[in-house]
This record gives C-alpha cells, sequence and structure tokens, in this order.
DNA sequence: TTCATTTCTTAACTTAAGTGAACGGGTTAT
DNA sequence: ATAACCCGTTCACTTAAGTTAAGAAATGAA
C-alpha cells in the first residue's frame, strides 16, 4: 500500500529516501469497513482522504433522502470542503466498499509543506489538476440526457456500474432509481431492435 | 484595475512593493472586445485569465449548436484545462461583454513562481478553494430540477441573468431556450395565482 | 433607414423523467 | 421460520423537457 502512495505521488514530484520516511511516520493509512461514515453533514473536519483500495462516496441528505454525487475509487484524492473553507460540512463522505484509505490531517499537511516546500508543489499541481477535470465532468453533465450521461459511465468507469448500487449510481445521474431502471431497459431495447 | 488584481490577491496572500512591481512589469492587463474568442476548441493555449471587469464564458460546439457551460465575471479567475493538462481544448473561451482582463502565460507565472514562491502557495490555495466549489456547484446541479436550478441562479448570480443572453443561460442551467421561457413563465404565473 | 439576422417567446406535439404503488428477490433480525 | 426491510424492477399516470415551427422583438450591418 505504501507504493501505491509512492507511485500516485511520483506523478507530481520526486520524493527522496527521508521524505518517504516522513510520510511514512505520519501512520496515515486506515482500513474502514463497508458503510462508515467518516464526515458528516454539518462537522467541521480536517480529513482528506485519498483511496488505496475500495470506494467511498459523497452524498447529501435532502427531505430524508440520499442523494449520491460523487465516488471515489483506487488512486483518487478527496480534500472536503470544510477543511478548504472552514465551514460546516454540506455533505456526508461514507464507505461504498471495505476500503484502505489515507486520512491526512490539515495541520499533518501544514508540517510536511513547512518541511519539504515540494509537496505545497503537489499540492497545487494536483488540485489543479482535479479542478480542470472538474469542470469538463460538469460540462459533460450539463450538455447530456441522463441517457448519454449512463452510456458515457459505462465507457469512463466501467466498474462502478458493477460496484455501486444502482439507487447510488442513479442520483450520481442526476435522476431517480425507477428512471435508470426504466433508461436500461430502453437501451437495452434499442440494441435488440 | 491594479488594485482589483492586488486586493484579490491579498485574500491570499500578501505582497511587498517589489512582489507587486514584478507583477505589474508583467505587462499582464488587456481589454477585448465583445464577442472576441480568447481560446478555440483544438487550440494547445498556456494563457490563464482573470476578470477584471465585463465577463467571458466556457462554450462547447456541440452538432453545429454552442453549449455555454460556465460564466466568469468580476474578481473570477479561469485557467484552461489545456494549459494543465497540455492537450488541445475541449471548448471555445469567449467574451460576453467588453471586459478587461489579466491573461498570463503558463511561462510568467513560472517565472513569478520561482522568484517567489509565495505565488505558488496563492495558486494552491486559489485552486483548492475553486475545487471545493465546483464540486458544491456540480452537487447542486445534480440534486435540483431546471427550475430549482433557475431559481438558485436567481439567488447567487442575479446579475448574470441580466447581463448573459437567455439562450447561454439556458445552456448553462443544462436545458433548451424555449424551455427557459417556457419556465420563467411558469413561474410568474405561480407567483400571481 | 432598411434589411437581415439573431434572440426570445409561444404553441402543439413527442418523448422522457418524476411520482406513487405494487411485486419479487434478497438479506437481516427476531 | 417468519417477519421486516431494502433493493431493483415494472406499471400507470402526471409533469416537464425536447422538438419543430412560427412569429414578434431586438440587434446589427449596409
Amino acid at each position: 500500500m505504501k507504493n501505491k502512495l509512492f507511485d500516485f505521488i511520483a506523478k507530481y514530484i520526486s520524493l527522496t529516501e527521508e521524505e518517504k520516511n516522513a510520510l511514512v511516520s505520519l501512520d496515515l493509512f486506515r482500513s474502514v469497513k463497508k458503510g462508515t461514515t467518516l464526515l458528516r453533514e454539518g462537522q467541521k473536519s480536517k480529513d482528506s482522504y485519498f483511496v488505496l483500495k475500495g470506494c467511498i462516496r459523497i452524498y447529501y441528505l435532502i427531505d430524508g433522502e440520499e442523494k449520491t454525487t460523487a465516488f471515489y475509487t483506487e488512486m483518487e484524492a478527496l480534500t472536503p470542503h470544510c477543511v478548504i473553507d472552514k465551514a460546516p460540512s454540506k455533505y456526508f463522505i461514507s464507505c461504498v466498499e471495505d476500503s484502505i484509505l489515507t486520512v491526512s490531517n490539515a495541520d499533518m499537511e501544514a508540517e510536511m509543506n513547512s518541511k519539504f516546500p515540494k509537496f505545497e508543489i503537489m499540492c497545487k499541481l494536483l488540485s489543479e489538476e482535479l479542478l480542470a477535470k472538474e469542470r469538463i465532468d460538469f460540462d459533460e453533465f450539463k450538455t447530456s440526457s441522463p441517457e448519454q450521461r449512463y452510456l458515457n459511465l459505462i465507457q469512463k468507469r466501467p466498474d462502478l456500474i458493477q460496484r455501486v448500487p444502482q439507487h447510488q449510481l442513479a442520483s450520481y445521474l442526476g435522476i431517480k432509481p425507477q428512471s435508470l431502471s426504466r433508461l436500461r431497459a430502453r437501451i437495452i431495447e434499442k440494441n435488440k431492435g
């Protein structure tokens, strides 16, 4: 698992042994059971997550209903907005599967940054990249229909369709579970005729 | 206009006179006429934008139709994905109004960063903040209907509804212009009855 | 000004998503 | 074992968005 983290970091900066050791000594690795809630609405957490194995999701509780809006799987990083804006969290974060994560506190990050300015650069590169990606994801969502979004998902994240419950997928696609069922039936029908 | 830029930067880091002078000497300020295309699909530009006055938008050309997905107004920054991933741009950027922008090249940024590491920190803070905001915007979009999105826009960016053509607003809301017209009529009807 | 183009609205019709309800399969708990 | 619950699907019905077309209003260019 350490190496998975180092591989990820290597995409942005190169680490010396000293730096790697400093990272490991932070004791970041956590095993979390499926269903565990990592962050609740209203909380002011300072923790960021990086998924080494498994899957976590962001969801909102609206009128008593869970609305899942994002999934993070292997090699994906998530810093909740509350860490950035110091406001109570607007959303929940929960474990979709038994997972192995790194959980890093904002204070630990600040310490690493001051010791190794390189880390700050990595964070900059990473968040710039994620921002550009998020922009494009959002644009694709806006410019396509639910059916196109679903077909697009099959192409881009086929694993999600297997590992995530349909009703979570539905709200991820911006529709109701019944509509996703219908839409899937429609697609199968098309491919037959 | 210089001061508007300095005020923006001051939200993230504090600048010495020397640093301010270095910034000004980069000759960043540009006046652009309404309708000017700043970036075309397929281009590999290195330019980032910051809006001092006016409005610019991102749009896609899909089946010969313009799909506007984002607006940037006063005190908002935009780094196109092509600057980050060095790939041909997926979208166009164009001027909605006569505008005053700063246009900064990635090379200039790199130079500022090496001279003043503080700048790198500002970029990190800014992109982290924007990423967290974009996440929440996307989530709000996913979890609400076109009508809710429109009402939400009235609350959050009332100026946009005045200064931007309806058909651009429509695709920004993920719907067709005719649907936006109808939806507006529906809302007015509700408020009467 | 005049003409052409673009933008916005309206309307009639089609298509798809939302809603509420029911059913079967699976799991969990008692 | 059975009851309770959750999940995915299906159905009938409602509501809203997409589509096509037409016309009025605003804009811009000659």
